[in-house]
DNA sequence: ATGCTATTGATATTCACTTTCAGCAGACAG
DNA sequence: CTGTCTGCTGAAAGTGAATATCAATAGCAT
């Protein structure tokens, strides 16, 4: 898993001409070990204890870098951080955001997705991507 | 439906003793007679015209007042503006968003609605709202 | 009309990115 | 291995939208 998208992101510097650095391999590194929904900045703190001189730009830029090689996607659950998390091929989900503890708890749903596919159709709109995320109170925060 | 909300909002004023000015009274007409999603600067600038000493913080705290006062709601389209659109009593809908065009197509769908509260009952979570937003190519832009 | 507050509009500040640039470090030819 | 070319890095500056500040103004109850 981990060294299939390690594989995948070689692959993708190799194909564009990019260089291998140390930082990049840090910086893989620590986010395939996490398998949270981070932020740049949750990332990046989490680098700066045992790589105290890697940059704040270093790694946004290298998580783009993530997106573009189809091993990150970026996300948005609406308070305010731009958040990354991992992509396998061919697989998809979306979320429930817990809006008190912030708990993300990721869900699949066919029949979702199909019924998605037929509101498109019917308004002869060509669906690129989707977003869907519920939001409320996870199992532990709920009354 | 503009009476209706004109009233909603009036009452709301009344409630939290809040003050009628002529400035809300203007955003509001702005606001109801148009039927789009706009951001705070596309009402500014829209509303610029006729009243050009109606400053931008204004706008965009009336358009919080319209929103608390449940009359209309944020929304997020992942282009770096918060939108607002309206609300209406008993109503929802969600969106199809046109990534050539900006076009925002509003549709409902029960069978959806549905199947996202079993969704969360299976995960044990309490929704309090979502978003599903299907992005992609409107019938008048795609190829 | 008076006085108390809420409101306004210009401006400053914040926040999360995003860009810039001089020095640094991979990659590769020789 | 060494030089050179070019991409990469990190600190710092810049950006753009949202939010806060504050003195002047304007509702509104008395
Ligand atoms: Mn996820
Ligand atoms: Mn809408
Ligand atoms: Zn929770
Ligand atoms: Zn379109």
């Amino acid at each position: 898993m981990k060294r299939a998208k390690q594989k995948i992101f070689q692959d993708y510097i190799a194909k564009q001409g990019l260089k291998s650095t140390r930082q990049r391999d840090i910086i893989l590194d620590a986010f395939l070990s996490s398998d949270r929904h981070l932020s740049i900045e949750e990332l990046y703190l989490k680098l700066r204890a045992k790589h105290p001189n890697i940059g704040y730009a270093t790694v946004y830029r290298t998580l783009k870098l993530f997106a573009d090689s189809g091993i990150a996607r970026e996300i948005q659950f609406g308070d305010g951080q731009t958040r990354y998390e991992h992509v396998t091929e061919g697989e998809h989900h979306d979320h429930l955001v817990c809006t008190e503890c912030g708990a993300i708890i990721e869900f699949e749903n066919e029949s979702i997705e199909k019924l998605q596919d037929e509101v498109a159709v019917a308004h002869g709109f060509l669906i690129k991507h989707h977003k869907l995320e519920l939001y409320g109170l996870c199992a532990k925060c709920r009354p």
